[in-house]
DNA sequence: AACCCGGGGGA
DNA sequence: TCCCCAGGGTT
């Protein structure tokens, strides 16, 4: 590593300590919020999602009882959220850590990828997050930091990747991975505020035509849209609607278009009736199902009292 | 690679 | 109206 790279490294981590942000999910490091936190946040702002973290967290605290709910139960706490397909993904993701991973959270990348709506960011995520491995979690927020202030061209994902790992101090990811939200955030955001930001005098960004290539998401027009028909059915399962024709008429649409839209729902498990395991999980010989001590379930008891020290010695570095 | 997913805030 | 957002999955 560079003096210039250690140099941005240090005063990363300095300026995340004393600027970062007070955020729900931040107050410990136990995996299942972590992952909850993550999958709400999936392409959703901060301030959408702590207006619903908490109260999620409060009616499905652990796995075990998120795997037991019902899709519509999930889905009342979800509504207004967006991309409710995540609501359901989760939904059998703790099934899938109930009758396979003794209600945990898997510390190993491939296994969390294996996950149903954990892709390589979340898998990341949770990594550096909740078990303080030294890998990054590279979103779109951190892609610009990186490439901006430490790689300073163009590169792959994969190669940014990579990069981006061998950056993490070690031992430290948690704040590491605040540090650089926070960053890309509050100062290094799309229009950077290159004037307060602590990294410029050794940063490779010039100002302008060094953003990492991000392909445009343009989403068509919202009224009229099978968006807006999607949400209104999704809004009606979660206040109890349960009948197919009272659904159709929630939308106004015709037979056809509705059915379309319905089969599609059912498909991704919103009628919460298909418990069909997810592709390359369809086995379904569990092996200690029965051998739990039924004591702590849902606890990661052994990152509990870890989470306390972290909390406590990050408090004093300020 | 392109497309799908929700919704709201802001320019 | 268009862009943006702690992405993932399917085709």
């Amino acid at each position: 590593m560079t003096d210039r790279t250690l140099r941005l490294q240090e005063i990363l981590l300095e300026w995340g300590t004393t600027h970062r942000r007070q955020l729900p999910w931040r107050e410990n490091r136990h995996p299942y919020h972590i992952l909850v936190a993550e999958t709400m946040l999936t392409q959703t702002q901060v301030g959408r999602v702590t207006r619903y973290y908490q109260d999620f967290l409060s009616r499905f605290p652990t796995p075990f009882v998120l795997a037991e709910s019902s899709a519509p139960e999930v889905l009342e706490s979800w509504v207004g959220l967006g991309y409710n397909r995540r609501a359901l993904r989760l939904r059998q993701c703790a099934q899938v850590l109930v009758e396979e991973h003794d209600g945990l959270v898997p510390d190993v990348q491939e296994t969390l990828r294996s996950l149903p709506g954990v892709g390589a960011y979340t898998a990341n995520a949770i990594l550096a997050q909740a078990f303080n491995k030294d890998v990054s979690a590279v979103d779109t927020n951190a892609r610009r930091v990186l490439v901006r202030a430490f790689v300073g061209q163009p590169m792959t994902q994969v190669a940014l990747q990579i990069r981006a790992d061998s950056l993490v101090p070690h031992g430290r990811s948690w704040e590491w991975t605040q540090a650089i939200f926070d960053l890309g955030a509050l100062i290094c955001r799309v229009k950077p505020s290159c004037d307060r930001c602590p990294l410029a005098a050794d940063c490779l960004f010039d100002g302008h035509g060094l953003d990492p290539y991000i392909p445009p998401r343009r989403q068509s027009t919202f009224a009229g849209s099978r968006r807006q028909y999607r949400g209104q059915i999704v809004r009606a399962l979660a206040q109890g609607v349960q009948d197919k024709e009272e659904l159709r008429r929630h939308t106004g649409l015709d037979a056809d278009s509705f059915n379309s839209i319905y089969q599609e729902l059912k498909n991704e498990g919103f009628f919460g009736t298909t418990e069909t395991a997810p592709p390359g999980a369809s086995n379904p010989s569990t092996s200690t199902l029965g051998g739990c001590t039924g004591t702590s379930h849902g606890t990661q008891h052994h990152m509990d009292s870890a989470a306390i020290n972290y909390t406590e010695v990050y408090s004093v570095e300020d």
